[in-house]
DNA sequence: TCCGTCTATATCCACCATGGATATAGTAGG
DNA sequence: CCTACTATATCCATGGTGGATATAGACGGA
């Protein structure tokens, strides 16, 4: 469980997301102090996929809104849970 | 400001230890769920001397209780306030 | 229409933190 | 004595990271 990846969970949690939109996502939550690079964002997303953390979903906003290139991604029950599990764990390591 | 110099940290935040006993407290306090390697203690302590967040401390106890062996660390004011710092990012991220 | 900038995904590389192995050796108890 | 534990230190393979690079669609202004 890195840091990256319970900012990912932490973006997608409210809801779908698409890559770009994860980085941009992170950045506004903590005030532009984390800033995700590329590299980070995209190979994370292929291991939480690999590792049923989120999922793609194909249901596409309007075409007016939408942009092809996105890849959209939802946060899975597990993936919630972990989440949970690393919130507890930060909060007892602050206590 | 890597999770096991803020462990370390916390280890040494309320009295002087020397590395090995650094590794021990840090899993009791964890509950045996972080279990530092040594060559990560050790790396850690000598970066952080060099970054002045421990310095090390030549009082030893009496000779019955002591380990010649031993190289105690003590945590500075830097080294204090950075440990405050992160536990408030931490707390910031929780939330 | 052309141009530059932003959006968007993906892969590559160099760097660095990590755990665990290894080395070395002092300590302590049966 | 012998063994297990304590203690420090260094090395190596692994894996996460940011940033560069590649590619290309979107979009507004001149």
């Amino acid at each position: 469980m890195t840091e990256a990846i319970f900012h990912i969970l932490l973006a997608v949690a409210d809801e779908d997301r698409h890559g770009y939109a994860i980085i941009q996502e992170v950045a506004a939550r903590t005030d532009g102090r984390v800033r995700l690079g590329a590299g980070t964002l995209y190979r994370s997303v292929q291991r939480m996929l690999d590792d049923d953390l989120i999922t793609e979903v194909h249901e596409r906003p309007a075409p007016a809104m939408d942009d092809q290139r996105r890849r959209y991604y939802r946060i899975t029950p597990a993936g919630r849970e972990l989440a949970r599990a690393e919130a507890r764990r930060l909060n007892d390591l602050v206590k």
